[in-house]
DNA sequence: GCCAACAAGTGAACACCGTCCACATACGCT
DNA sequence: AGCGTATGTGGACGGTGTTCACTTGTTGGC
């Protein structure tokens, strides 16, 4: 683990002066916040929330502990920027999903497709980005979201998306009122739990190809359940 | 957070006094091993696994921090032994929520009326110990609880509880064969996500009432998207 | 153009954590 | 009785988050 870490630190540190081959003319960093994200995120994708270390992001900024807090109340306020930046990435996933997509003719058949790509991308993300996946659902949103954070390039977060396949299947009439009500959490929760339970629960040793057929299944199953009744 | 862990600790000591008056005639402790995961236990009820802390434990058991490595590989190995006690009192609430039912004579409303009990079993456990519940599925689960341990009166862990109910649906004719394939985790994925996205995710301002409802409504999505087809 | 106020980064220190080492001790078996 | 061993102790190390006092560029008002 300690080993990951530090070779990871060189990696990130030699990639990074490739970019800015000056190390620091400016004895200001100029743009440390994003650069203590950054390097946050990198070290949630490879271990998870737990791994994102206040210390070890300022070292890879190649800056000293303290210049951390001139940005972040503390290190929870940094992880917290950091979950905010893998939902980003989720969106980002789930739109790339999205927008393979053509309208065409049928609207009930795209609200159906929508749905469908908004949950494999979802589940497809946890499985491909499991350390974004489980930071971007650790303990504290605190704050509904309520900020432009979290989205992606549609400008909006996981949610909202969800919510927008949800009414173009009531639009279409694949639902009524009563099917559309709440219908996010009915739709969100089974396929969360499946990306849980394979990401560092039961599942973990099910290959990826079983996993995603559970999924479809699992969409499949919410379809039906939300439309009849 | 730090203070609640002070006062904590005093409690626990104290409560323990009565438990155990002389503080340790010989210098050994005993059952330190059981002594350690009870302390373990109690830190993860109230702040979930990433508060189970080694030295603490002993502190609490009234030994040095060392004492623990004679009976845990490291801290790891101390919460993963956390981890099964608490699969344990998940097992024995859903074991509670299942004796209140009575087999009777129609063996699919039995069926259907175990299938529910284990998933709100499942989720008022979830609502009522966050702590515990979080803590039984973080991350490693590593072996797949081939051991004995994990259980609680029935000598089931909670998986095996849910194969029971999947079993009781298949033989009352609920279920067809193709149904009954991989059901476990077609009916684990909704409560489970459900449950999360209640205690660490979106829904944590939800009235426990709300997502109880929801939960119910997801156990019959889920017993309809079994049965039919 | 100067200079003061201020933002941004530094350094040393503290308390806590997990873990390793060498050492002490009492229990149990022969 | 006595020895071996399981069990617990003490001290140390490196890591972490965080606080305090400090230095040092930058910048805006005159």
């Amino acid at each position: 683990m300690l080993s990951t870490i530090a070779t990871l630190h060189f990696v990130q540190r030699t990639m990074k002066k490739n970019v800015t081959p000056k190390k620091r003319q400016t004895f200001r960093h100029g743009d440390l916040r994003n650069a203590l994200v950054a390097a946050g995120l990198e070290m949630a994708r490879i271990g998870g929330p737990d791994a994102v270390v206040l210390r070890e992001a300022t070292r890879r900024a190649g800056v000293s502990p303290n210049a951390a807090y001139r940005h972040f109340a503390g290190q929870a306020a940094l992880v917290d920027a950091v979950r905010s930046a893998c939902l980003s990435r989720l969106a980002a996933a789930i739109e790339a999903e999205l927008k393979k997509l053509r309208p065409g003719s049928d609207s009930q058949a795209y609200a159906r497709k929508s749905l469908r790509a908004i949950g494999m991308g979802y589940l497809g993300f946890a499985l491909s980005e499991p350390g974004m996946f489980r930071t971007a659902f650790s303990a504290p949103p605190a704050i509904h979201s309520q900020n432009q954070a979290n989205t992606a390039s549609m400008g909006l977060n996981p949610y909202e998306l969800l919510s927008l396949s949800l009414d173009r299947m009531l639009e279409s009439g694949l639902l009524n009122e009563k099917g559309r009500r709440e219908a996010e959490y009915m739709a969100w929760s089974p396929v969360h739990g499946l990306a849980l339970l394979a990401l560092e629960g039961p599942l973990k040793k099910m290959p990826r190809e079983a996993v995603l057929r559970l999924g479809e299944r699992l969409v499949n199953m919410v379809e039906r359940g939300l439309s009849c009744k």
